[in-house]
DNA sequence: ACTCCACAGGAATTGAGGGGTG
DNA sequence: CACCCCTCAATTCCTGTGGAGT
């Protein structure tokens, strides 16, 4: 018998609950479109564009949102007068301040013409893109900056780019539209910056109950066969991921675990069972992925704390996590990172939830330190070392 | 009211690794 | 070749913190 077959009991086309699966229409986010509407309109009007911060959790549809509405005013302009509009999109994600401009600046640049991702000044890219911006032939460039957030604390570009009008680039308007699902982005900006970069702010809330149901709605029509989804499936993958996270994504996580477990096991239909299973699995392997793409100083600090954690000590101060991590890596052969080092990773741990931090302070005794412990299941830690070869002979 | 512990966490520095120009 | 730039992790140095104990 075949290893693999084709078909499905299931499936009809379950790319449409994948994240990246663009459906035919935008649902759900009229509020926000009509925002967006009225933020673009100066540069239709042949204005110098507004700039555009746009943020909200994850899965709440911004980044699709965005797209929609710009693919819309790119189509409609060749009713405008006078008005050409060029709109360049760049993912920011593990880009530096620095980096992102080179790539801003390939993005007029035939490939054999490209600059390389490091090698000049500062001032040097920067006006390599103000000449670029000045030789382009359309009068108006949209920048749109997604995962804006991770260019991280160094705003030169953020400060340059929404006022080049001012003086660099005169031949070209030049917008800006940054996406963030950080919140505290915005904040994290110098004064000088926010108030340039947010001349129009759209906040995508998390979509409720009623709203993933109907976005749910909308993608199971294309992705299931006839009528496989038993009357509370959906309704109830909607539920959780509200009450959970509100976003979109993560209910068609849901549906679509539900779904192959309802595959995997040549059910013929998908039951709230199969949904509640999904829900769990879909939650730990969120947390698994992360925990398993932490580098192998963080995995060592990590099973300091679930070794101690077993020895029944269940919140350490970062002494006691010192001295097991010392040994540890000292086991494995891999450098010793200083207690300044190890007192990094623990806040970046305890940032990202794997951790739970008491402040504690006991005066003249122990004076003020934090006391930390696992924030997820150890089980889940244990078996998120147990992947990598390094960590897991000590175990 | 003051001291003092044991750290927290910011700032500056270093060093290795990516690359550029003339 | 000499000299320059950007990046990132790691390190050293240093100041800040706040309540139990005096």
């Amino acid at each position: 018998m075949a290893r693999f077959a084709q078909g499905s009991n299931i499936f009809d086309n379950e790319d449409a609950l994948r994240d990246s699966y663009t459906p035919d229409e935008l649902i759900e986010r009229d509020e926000e479109i009509r925002t967006y509407e009225t933020a673009l309109q100066p540069t239709v009007n042949g204005a110098r564009p507004r700039n555009i911060f746009v943020y909200g959790e994850t899965g709440v549809g911004k980044t699709l949102a965005t797209r929609f509405i710009l693919n819309d005013l790119e189509a409609d302009q060749e009713y405008f007068d006078g008005v050409s509009i060029r709109v360049e999109w760049l993912n920011c994600k593990d880009l530096t301040s620095y980096q992102t401009v080179t790539q801003l600046v390939n993005k007029f640049r035939e490939p054999l013409n490209e600059i390389s991702p490091s090698g000049y000044g500062r001032g040097t890219v920067n006006r390599m893109l103000w000449d670029e911006l000045n030789t382009i032939d359309d009068t108006h460039v949209l920048f749109v900056l997604d995962e804006v957030d991770s260019i991280g604390s160094d705003d030169d570009l953020l400060y340059q780019l929404p006022r080049c009008n001012d003086n660099q680039v005169t031949a070209t308007k030049v917008g800006l539209i940054g996406i963030s699902n950080d919140f505290t982005f915005r904040e994290s900006l110098s004064a000088r910056v926010q108030s340039s970069l947010c001349e129009h702010e759209i906040h995508f809330k998390p979509y409720d109950a009623n709203q993933l149901r109907r976005i749910l709605e909308q993608r199971s029509g294309e992705a299931f066969l006839g009528d496989v989804l038993s009357g509370d499936v959906i309704p109830l993958c909607s539920a959780l991921a509200a009450q959970d996270t509100g976003s979109a994504r993560h209910a068609l996580d849901i549906m679509y675990k539900a779904g192959s477990l309802a595959r995997e096991r040549e059910d013929t239909a998908i039951t709230s069972d199969h949904v509640h299973e999904a829900a769990e699995l879909v939650e730990r392997g969120v947390i698994e992925d992360e925990l398993q793409a932490l580098p192998t100083q963080s995995h060592l600090v990590l099973l300091a704390i679930l070794k101690l954690h077993e020895n029944g000590e269940d919140a350490v101060r970062r002494k006691e996590i010192y001295d097991v991590y010392e040994d540890a890596a000292k086991r494995i052969n891999t450098d010793i990172k200083s207690p300044r080092t190890i007192h990094n990773r623990l806040s970046q741990l305890s940032l990202k939830g794997f951790l739970a931090v008491t402040e504690c302070n006991e005066g003249v005794k122990g004076g003020k330190h934090y006391d930390y412990s696992l924030d997820v299941r150890a089980k889940i830690v244990e078996d998120a070392l147990c992947e990598s070869q390094r960590i897991e002979v000590l175990l």
